[in-house]
DNA sequence: ATTTCTGCAAACGATTTGCACAGGG
DNA sequence: CCCTGTGCAAATCGTTTGCAGAAAT
């Protein structure tokens, strides 16, 4: 049983807006609430309809407003999978080298840690002579049990497609 | 003294076009000619200004059109590098494992190929029950020498910035 | 009281698309 | 000749921004 975590986001926030001099409002809670309500990626969008559930009065300005900041906080982490729009992934606070891997069959997305990729990605970064900050894996593949059955578990749960 | 690049590629592209009923054009020759007539990554809008140098007539539709043939031949990569538009690396063809590591301070782009990198994310995808296709991993890291001593032969040679 | 935040709607920039004509097979 | 490919310009879509009023400190 872990703290949590609503409450870890808002104790970082709270230090992190005070550290920027910047201002808690109620927009704000709600963005953060929703962002970190969920363990799915969502899209600046999709976050807009959570927060909004959450605060009527949350517009689509606010949102955009307030993910750089979470992103640069580093409660939150920008990733680019392919999409049209930006995801966001709010589970980097539990499990800060994880990676992903995204089934080009079904678009589900699995998320991953290996200490051995943790490793060797700062192995080879210093060989470089850089010092490793950030590390995002994607590797795309093609889903065995679907190969082998026709469908799988995953393609059955899919919300679209 | 290797296979010239762009011979090989005209070639994988006439199979690609004849496999797909395409038809060849001066367009489509220009754009491909320029795309894999640089080791540099490039943007849409980028390659529209080179491809127009070789064939005044090309359009930015065509190249925004011809861009996707290109990726889905396997012949160029698209990456999402967090910039604003789309980037493409035409140096997949000559080293189809490779990575990036993009430097922090200057905005450099090292290319790295690593074996044990490959066989342990081919090891990890086999573990998660997938067959690996394509595979991306992105470092940013910051400068040592840029550290130590305020400045790095890459930050020299920046273009911008 | 002062300064930051907000919603709105307009602006923006990358990419896509409908159309009528050009050109490859 | 037929059908695909093209340039143009308008449309689209995610994201950003200017502004005047609202809210936080």
């Amino acid at each position: 049983m872990e703290t949590n975590i609503l409450d870890r986001v808002r104790g970082s926030l709270q230090d992190f807006l005070g550290a920027k001099g910047l201002r808690r409002t109620v927009q704000r809670e709600a963005i953060i609430e929703a962002a970190f309500g969920t363990k799915e990626h969502f899209s600046a969008e999709e976050l807009l309809v959570m927060a909004k559930r959450i605060e009527k009065s949350v517009s689509r300005a606010t949102v955009y407003r307030t993910l750089p900041l979470l992103v640069e906080s580093g409660l939150l982490r920008e990733m680019d999978l392919g999409t049209d729009a930006k995801v966001y992934d709010p589970n980097f606070i539990e499990h800060p080298t994880h990676n992903h891997l995204i089934c080009v069959d079904c678009n589900k997305i699995i998320e991953f840690e290996d200490p051995n990729m943790e490793l060797l990605e700062n192995c080879i970064t210093r060989r470089l002579g850089f010092s490793p900050a950030n590390k995002a894996v994607k590797i795309e593949g093609h889903c065995d049990e679907l190969k082998a059955k026709g469908s799988c578990d995953r393609k059955k749960m899919a919300k679209h497609e």
